[in-house]
DNA sequence: AAGTGGTCTAGACCACGTC
DNA sequence: ACGTGGTCTAGACCACTTC
């Protein structure tokens, strides 16, 4: 079917034969047919509806997966060696505009740098919200960040995530050690437990150094 | 499962249940926990092996899917009108570095500029593969920009992804209408249909009013 | 070697949404 | 109303990989 598919016999917009009549002709049961359209619609490629069929759609969704890093291996499994310093922490009050996102929640707010080579690879400026995770607000970060804590420990269910560019400003310049004028690629990002806030970072990283690749291959 | 893998009932390394055991404590038939533990791992929350069994791992896949827009969708979606304007275009060269990606393949070299609101909102530089592509020598692409022709008739299985943040340079203060210093979002995506190469593009946004937002949603 | 997940079958019934 | 996809079952056998 995905030969099909890619050879264009049947092109976008068509309908294909339903279950039965593919499972007849390539002779094989109802249910193996399903598994392999359900495939073909997690790879982007078909889209079913009950009594309207399964219709081939235009190939645009599904490019590719972004990945929650742990920076430390992010930058091990480059060949680096990987540093981490806590710059700031603590209870309440946070300078981010967190769009109410976390209501009244008691929040934790800490700081830090992780570092490639000795060199400041990325800022985090992060809020956790410790009604939630109330094992926050014992934990020290002066050895593990709050990224490989949280990663390790705290399952999420909705992640928001924002990728932009900008401009270096006072504490990139600061903490990254750039000048004014520099670029700064940055990643914010927003997770959740259901209904329930969890956690809001914002990353900031060097822009000459720094980029995200992903790479999809859904090949036949 | 799902619940218990939140509550933490199974903690992170913890092994499962294997199939026929939660078959019979959900009193369900063993195909049924079969795919809901698939959409555990398609979920990114467990990972399975034969004999070694189902185990829990730490949460930091499978957090966003990037898409290939349609950037005439995109802006109208957002509610502003959608211009289009054709740079540049002829067989063959370009100063784009694809690292060898095309071989000797012929290419067709394309400039194109997306608006917003009549302004510059995306500066497209793109190669096609007139190989894999041959259709691709006869498309004028003054009305129709090659993203949405391409999009709308070309299949691919692959995909790579690269994104960072730059400086504007001299086609960017050119064609975006920036100063020198302004900060540009980069988006370069190379796709291929199994080891045919078809296209390699680079799109260059101001990065004062562009950023890409995902989200994911795997609740309960 | 044994135990786990992986694949397949044949059949039943359900539920949605288009016609 | 009816045709399509969606869900479930009970069973068989296979294939990998760890013990």
């Amino acid at each position: 079917m995905l030969q099909r598919l890619n050879d264009r016999t049947w092109p976008v917009g068509t309908n294909l034969p339903h279950e039965v009549q593919l499972a007849e002709e390539f002779q094989v049961s109802r249910g193996t047919v399903r598994r392999a359209l359900e495939s073909l619609v997690d790879a982007g490629l078909v889209e079913r509806r009950r009594k309207a069929g399964t219709r081939v759609v235009e190939r645009r969704a599904y490019a590719s997966t972004l990945t929650i890093p742990i920076v430390r291996d992010e930058i091990e499994q480059a060949g680096y060696r990987y540093g981490y310093k806590l710059l700031f922490s603590q209870m309440g009050g946070s300078d981010l505009d967190t769009q109410g996102l976390f209501g009244e929640a008691p929040l934790r707010w800490v700081k830090c740098l992780h570092l490639r080579d000795g060199r400041p690879y990325q800022y985090e400026d992060r809020l956790i919200n410790v009604d939630t995770i109330p094992e926050a607000a014992e934990q020290s970060f002066v050895e593990l960040s709050p990224n490989e804590w949280l990663v390790a420990h705290v399952p999420y269910s909705a992640v928001r995530t924002v990728l932009r560019a900008d401009l270096a400003g006072g504490e990139d310049i600061r903490y990254l050690q750039l000048r004014a004028g520099d670029v700064i690629f940055v990643v914010e990002r927003y997770t959740a437990l259901g209904k329930q806030p969890l956690t809001f970072v914002r990353l900031r990283h060097p822009g000459h150094t720094f980029q995200i690749v992903t790479e999809v291959d859904t090949s036949c």
